[in-house]
DNA sequence: GACAAATGGGGTAATTGGGGCG
DNA sequence: GTTGTCCCAATTACCCCATTTG
């Protein structure tokens, strides 16, 4: 099953959490998200850990896009009632 | 319709309210809003739900200090002076 | 080969979180 | 009961420029 394992590139998931890509960057050298390094040393974060972080509390759909490369549009994903996320200091 | 689901900082939704960030952050911590944290620990909001508790068109009422100065001649004064807020106490 | 844009690394200032107090 | 201000430490944002990406 795919649960959408797409790569993300700082930029979009800087976007998805209101912050600045050098946030996501560090983000991953702490070792809070997990990073793919490309052969150029860039870093390539996958949606579905992405989107796993991003729960908070109520269903949030893809922002702006112009280039949405999925053509399946089932938003099978929810039912998420979990409770307040777990961030720990 | 557009939800508007972009994310505000502390500062952004303590500039809308004209309080303290602190108070925003104690708003998230009682629950009264909603809040995403970052994986470094800092809380993001939806303005969708800022600007939901932000609604002051419509009905006004709110005018009254708190202090009856002429308990004779009122109109059919309801017990329920509150406005929308759905804050128990 | 070239280009524009984004990313990484290092540094700094600004904001934020938590606790306690007025 | 709430909100504002103090302390602190942590996280985040913006500056530089070299490299990688497309």
């Amino acid at each position: 099953m795919d649960t959408g394992d797409r790569l993300l590139t700082p930029g979009e998931v800087a976007a998805l959490f209101r912050v600045d890509p050098k946030t996501v960057t560090r983000w991953a050298a702490a070792g809070r998200i997990g990073s793919i390094r490309t052969p150029g040393g860039h870093r390539r974060f996958r949606e579905s850990e992405v989107r796993a972080l991003l729960e908070g509390e109520g269903v949030l759909d893809d922002l702006d896009d112009g280039a949405n490369r999925s053509p399946n549009s089932g938003p099978a994903q929810s039912g998420n009632h979990g409770p307040t996320n777990a961030g720990l200091h």
